[in-house]
This record gives structure tokens, sequence and C-alpha cells, in this order.
DNA sequence: CTGAAAGCGCTTACAG
DNA sequence: CTGAAAGCGCTTACAG
């Protein structure tokens, strides 16, 4: 069976081509007696518009690329679907891209949501694409840059302070009694990470009694927090850290199964700390003390930015800034 | 500035539009040095092509479309990235919608799957989408199910088999000790929530001293989880059930939630059993006993479903049932 | 309020 | 191997 078209529609309405365009674009400019015939014909023939040739003729596709650093993070879930719940207000569905913090997924994507003509494009950038970015700006799509500070200058951004975030967390490690903390997280080339190890560090050395240390990882999941804490673990008992600052929940998590495993006591042996507070964090088995973003909120505001971007082109840069905050549990407490 | 198209390139590069068109899509087609020309004529003008052209004139999309319960899910994320793995090497780019469980956002997705033309939809159905599917397949457009024997005669799926695992969980819990047994989860028309249900009930039904009840819930989400549980602590003791059944994770852990904070002991005074076996339930507060399912493996083997039915739109339909495994942990073991 | 004509940017036969 | 012409299915001015 051949796919219904416009010339089918219009057909059986007994009207022309342009009145079916009309009656389903600009339903005001179509008389109610036609409007309903042409409906009729609509569900009779099971039409649906053919997207490719509406968007060509149109010049323009409403839709909105996003891309994650792991689909699988339940804080950028929660980031998208700040997005999309503003986005689908606006009527423009959001394509989720999953960039798994690899450059190559991630220009994949950028590719794919260029040659779509996306109306706007919200990025949780991994590699440099700044110079590709602005050569898609340049282009007519608007940018809006999620969860870092880099290219402040040029694209709106909506980010934590990851360094307040940082220095939140080994404040209160010190406090808690910890003298050498490790940080576990990465790659190091990550802004994030960066800024949150950063802030750490700063903190840490206002105290001359602690120390910090840095593990990077390859990625920011499960495994590599439990392999980092298992290389921790092979070391002599007084060169191992007090306290664990993992850069998200998800490495905190893999911490935490190895020390279990190796029946670590926590938080009496070694103190465990996250980032983002995703709700498991709260459900695990030792309850996770976590630096918590707004993550839904984010979301939003960078769909709201990329609303105003696309608005009026013109528009001065925007950049919302959330502060973090530290959400302490079991984890940490040691009294 | 203007965007570059395609006759930009061909004057840049010397050629007709023509022999660009060739040279991007049918390389074998055109001279090396012809090639050569074109090639850095793109680079130069950073010609990005235009989808929706190429796609209305060539008659066909690559992209799949997939339309999930719940993004946030961890059990779908993997499903996902299973799927999303094996059509990357095919090239075929993979559109996610979630319907969060709402029959309005599933007709949303499939309207838009449907306009863009996507060559396959891979889908694990909350309403009776049935009807519908069928016609999109008659207009040309693969359809895989997963996670849904309902409609088997007529699509290739991909599904775990939800009563055998109702079966492994109650008979579990009864091996365990649990004489009155609650299933919580909903809402009570989604396939599998019912078939674990009944699988559940079969089993208890063959212990004569053994009871079981249903709790529906809305949703499936930890919220969920958390007020049914709340319900069945505000009865008197001896009203109480002795083991609840979630029928996924996330419930699960809202009703482990629950229990703490009510300080009921797990599994002593009351067993807990999910369902998905997502990484999350190992790290639980009180590691929870699970049913696991294959995710990514099902996202694998959906993906090759709809490979087969797009490369013949005769071949024979298909059907991948896996068998679900019983995951033991603390939450049920009582000695 | 309605319709005839043009054209969005590409690719596909086809002729050379 | 290369190019001129046609056309994918829509929507947009424009004329009536």
């Amino acid at each position: 069976m051949a796919v219904a078209q416009v010339r089918d529609v219009a057909k059986k309405a007994g009207v022309s081509p342009a009145t079916v365009s009309n009656a389903l674009n600009h339903p005001e400019k179509v008389s109610a007696a036609t409007l309903a015939r042409v409906q009729a014909a609509i569900d009779d023939l099971g039409y649906i518009r053919n997207d490719a040739a509406r968007q060509l003729r149109a010049g323009s596709n409403p839709a909105v690329g996003m891309i994650v650093l792991d689909a699988a993070n339940p804080y950028f879930t929660d980031v998208a679907q700040g997005a999309e719940q503003h986005l689908a207000e606006l009527r423009r569905p959001l394509l989720l891209g999953n960039s798994a913090q690899r450059e190559d997924r991630e220009a994949t994507y950028l590719d794919l949501f260029e040659q779509q003509r996306v109306a706007g494009i919200l990025i949780a950038p991994v590699g440099n694409v700044l110079p590709r970015l602005r050569r898609v700006r340049d282009r007519g799509t608007a940018v809006v840059i999620i969860d870092r500070n880099a290219g402040a200058d040029e694209f709106s951004s909506v980010s934590v302070d990851d360094k307040q975030g940082g220095r939140l967390a080994a404040d209160h490690l010190l406090s808690q009694g910890a003298r050498r903390i490790a940080v576990i997280g990465g790659p190091g080339g990550l802004r994030q990470v960066q800024h949150r190890l950063r802030g750490a560090q700063q903190r840490i050395q206002q105290s001359p009694e602690a120390s910090v240390e840095f593990l990077e990882t390859d990625a920011m999941d499960t495994e590599s927090g439990r392999r980092s804490t298992e290389s921790l673990l092979a070391r002599p008992l007084h060169e191992r850290p007090d306290a664990l600052f993992a850069t998200n929940d998800l490495v905190a998590l893999g911490c935490l199964q190895a020390l279990a495993h190796h029946r670590v006591r926590v938080p009496e042996d070694i103190m465990l700390l996250g980032y983002d507070d995703i709700a498991f964090a709260a459900s695990a088995t030792i309850p996770i003390t976590s630096v918590r973003q707004p993550s839904a909120r984010m979301g939003l505001q960078a769909a709201e930015l990329l609303r105003l971007a696309t608005e009026d082109p013109q528009a001065a840069v925007q950049h919302t800034v959330f502060q973090p905050e530290l959400i302490v549990r079991e984890s940490t407490s040691r009294e």
C-alpha cells in the first residue's frame, strides 16, 4: 500500500494541496467546513506528514539535540528530563545523544544534529568542541553548554560551581577528621573533574596536617571506582588514605563495593563522599554523603536559555551558575 | 553567513552538483582526482549535507526510533545501550523516546517517528498500540516489540518469561518461610506486571498455608514503592505481609526506604524481592534479591530482529524469549 | 477563503 | 567518469 500524500488528501477532500497544507499549518485561514472535510480525509487515509519534505520547504527543524556524557548516569537522565519537560511545552522534540565521554561519539552526534538542522543544541562537552560549536552557531543553530564554564564568553551556559563543590567536600571530610584524602575520577581533562579536584586541593592545602592525592580514571562509572579502590587497598595499611572523594556517585558506589569486599569499614576505617546526589546514593549499603546538583532545574534552565537564543540570535549570552549543596549521610559520620 | 550547499561545493571544485553527490554517496564512481578536489572544497566551505533534502529525495531515513517505558530506569538504559551498539554497526542512529508509561507520550513519539519515516521502531508498549503498529508496518516501517509477547503473532519480539520470573520469586520467598506475600507494582494493565503477578500467584496457590495480595501502583518508580509500603505499615501488625515482591527494582528500593524509615528489619520482619537486577540492587542498604533480565542482550537482539525485518519485509516473524534468573541477596536470606 | 505555480536541497537515472 | 534534467513531498507567497 502506497503512503498517502497531501495530493491524495486534497483529492479526497475536493480541495487543492495548498488548502490541505493551510488546514494543517494555518487553520485560521481555512473555513470551518473545509477544515472538517480535510480532517475527515486525513483520518480516512491515515495521512502522516512527511517531515523531511516539510522541513526542507519550511527551512527549519523544530527539534533540539542534546549530548550528555553518560546516558546511564541518573544525574544526566534527570538533567535531560528537566530539559525535555520545558521543550515539550515549546513543542520541540528532544533528540538525546550519549557521548559516553568519547570524542568520536560526540562528533558523530554533532554531525547528525547538524545534518538534521536542529534548531538548537544542548551539550555537556567532552573534547575541545568550541571551534566546532562556533561554526555550528555561525550557521544559525543556537548552542547552550551544560556543565561547563569554559567557552563562557561565547555561549550561554548552565553550570554548577564545581570548585565550591570540591571545597564543600574537602571541608566536610577534614572536619570529620580525615587527613589523607584521595580524589577519584576522570578523565582528568574533563572540566568538572578538574574543578572538583582543584576546589578540594585548595581547601586541603589550608590544613598543613592534611594531604591529597588524585587517582585518575578513564571513565566515571562504578567499575572505575571499584578498580581505583582495589589499587588503594593493595597498598600497605599506613599508605592508605582515610577518606575517598569520588567525583561522582557512580564512582562512589564502585568504591563502596570494593571497600565492602575487603571488609574495610565505612566510615570508621575510610570515609567516602560522592557527587551529584543521585537517588541511589541515599539507598546505598552505607548511605553516601554527596554534593547535590539541582539536575532537573539545570536541564530546565538550559532549555530556557536555548529558547532565548533561538528567539533572538542577537540576545546577550547568559550564564546560570547554581550552587552545590552538601548532603551528609552515614558514609562520613564517624560519631 | 549562508550555509554552504552542494552547488557551492560544485562551483568551488569545478564540477557539477551531480558529481559532488556521487563523490559523497558513490565514491567508486568518481575519479580519484575529482574526489580529492571535491573533498577539499567540502572542507573549505564546511559543507554539511542537509538531511531533510537527502531523505526526501532518497526516500528513506536510516534512523531507528525506540520507545521505552522509563528512560530513568537503568534496566531500560541498558536495553537501549545494547540496541544502540548493534545499530551503530549498521550505521543507523537511534532516536530514543521515553513514554514514561503514558499513552499520550507514547503516541507523540510514534507520531514523531512516523513523520520522520524512520526505518524501524523498537517499542515497549504502554497502551493498546497494536492497531497503530499494524498501520505503521503496512506503511513500510519495520517494528519489533520489546518486553511483550502480546501481538506475538504479528511482530517480531524480544521478551523475558515474566511468569517464570514471578514463579521464581514466589518460590524463593516461600522457601525462606514467607506466608503472606504482597506484590507491589503497576499499573495493572501493563503486561509485564500481569505476568509477574500471575506467575507468583500460581506458585503461591500451590501452598495452602500461604496467601498473596496485589497492591497496584500508578507507576513503577521509587516513590510508588515508598507509598505502597507506608500503607502496608499503617495496618495492624498481624495484618501485615511478611514478604514484599516488587515488580521492579526501583519500586523495591522505595519499599526498602519506607521499611528502614519505620525501623522494620529486612529480612527478619519483612523480606523484600525485586525485579530487573539493576546495578543498584546489589549496592542497596540491604542488598536486594532480584530477578535478573539480560537487558543489554535483549536490546542487541531487538536490533538484530529489526535488521532482519528491514532487510526482508517478507521474512518470518521471530520471537526471542529469554529466561529470567534469580539472584539471591541479603534481603531474603533469613539465616 | 481557495488554488496554480514555484522552489526548498538534494539524488537518481540517463545520455554522453 | 561527468553533467543536464527531473523530481522527492511539502509549503509559501501571490493572485483571484
